[in-house]
DNA sequence: AATTGCATGTAACAGGTTACATGATTGC
DNA sequence: GCAATCATGTAACCTGTTACATGCAATT
């Protein structure tokens, strides 16, 4: 349900076709909450059918058109209305921490290739995160630009201020998740050293 | 998809019906991966239709009846693919940090508001997990107990191990949750005392 | 002329949520 | 007799995923 949110706080910049908010979405908040194009064009077609955007059809070159939305007062009502309504958080659902839970009863060796996929898992979030705090640093990430373009001097800063500290957020989880797995690596060298040659595993059940 | 595996887990301890499962789900592994019982009586029969459990009626008083479930040999070879296969990741979709990417579009109080929630709500997670930590390292969680009692001796220090493992991690990531949005509360205050009186932001659009 | 990018979707399915529905048994 | 709890689901809905489908426009 976080989608057309996602979409208005795009589209209240400036006036988007279906296919550069696609694009910008990818490259902006897509960082924080994914959507393909499949579920993107439909969904603005349903927020223009509730009048919380309208599109306009654009003539491209001789025969194509596109459709460029913009975001009306109901649209931007409903955004900042979902700004100050208390957030829903999903219940947990955490694949990572269910398979640990049960390592034992997997080889060491399966144990640790899943850990280290975890790592790298995180690692490519990490390295995402941390280019684009590097992009809010130097102001050079297109859509932020055009953001600041259009909002009062005096609100930069906040703007500027709140785009680093949601993605200095997401770099500390995805630390967390790493040097989490990394002592999972530990304690299975620890506990094959201590438990010494271990019984193939797959053989006991429980 | 991990559902049906967070199930076989369990009932790889012991046979169970599924009211019972469905009990020791919300106080074990339901701490990592949430499921309500009307997800779990369907999906027990799914995983009956295709061998991996088996359930015997039994009777229960004069007239009910429970069905008591037990997993097959094909259900524990799918248990041990699932925990050998690489692990599918959840495209990321944080509603939290989506919100927190635009908090410059709100008021200081909704912010704030925003953040204290945030903190809530992983304090009530930390204190659960924390609670669980206590009861691994007593060995007094009954399905620990179960579990451990249909361990072979040698493999008992891995499973407490492992357990301990996750919660730890679930632990850690609370605590990454809470200090972030503390030091949000932290940065709306500089903004504030920077900015000196804010104009109502309700009024700017953008 | 061919490739890349622009542009917009549909269809089928999986997974999960919410609300609703029903009845037996056990303990007080 | 009543309440709690044991016991098992169904139905409608929403969200999201995957795969498929189409065709124009601009550039090399």
């Amino acid at each position: 349900m976080s989608l057309r949110y996602a979409l208005l706080a795009l589209l209240r910049v400036g006036p988007l076709s279906g296919y550069e908010l696609q694009k910008e979405f990818s490259l902006s908040v897509g960082h924080v909450w994914h959507a393909p194009d499949s579920q993107i064009y439909p969904e603005l077609r349903k927020m223009e059918a509730e009048k919380l955007i309208e599109g306009e059809e654009q003539p491209r070159g001789q025969r194509a058109t596109r459709r460029v939305y913009h975001v009306t007062d109901a649209g931007d009502r409903a955004f900042l209305a979902w700004m100050q309504a208390p957030l829903e958080y999903a219940r947990v659902r955490d694949p990572a921490h269910l398979r640990a839970a049960y390592l034992e009863a997997t080889s060491p060796a399966a144990a640790r290739e899943f850990l280290r996929r975890h790592i790298a898992q995180w690692e490519r979030e990490l390295a995402q995160w941390e280019g684009e705090l590097l992009r809010i640093a130097e102001v050079s990430n297109p859509m932020l630009v055009r953001r600041l373009a259009v909002t009062e001097p005096q609100d930069r800063e906040r703007t500027i201020a709140f785009k680093r500290f949601t993605y200095e957020g997401l770099v500390d989880r995805a630390r967390v998740e790493i040097s989490w797995a990394q002592r999972g690596l530990k304690l299975i060298d620890e506990l094959e050293a201590a438990g010494g040659v271990t019984p193939d595993p797959s053989a006991a059940r429980v």
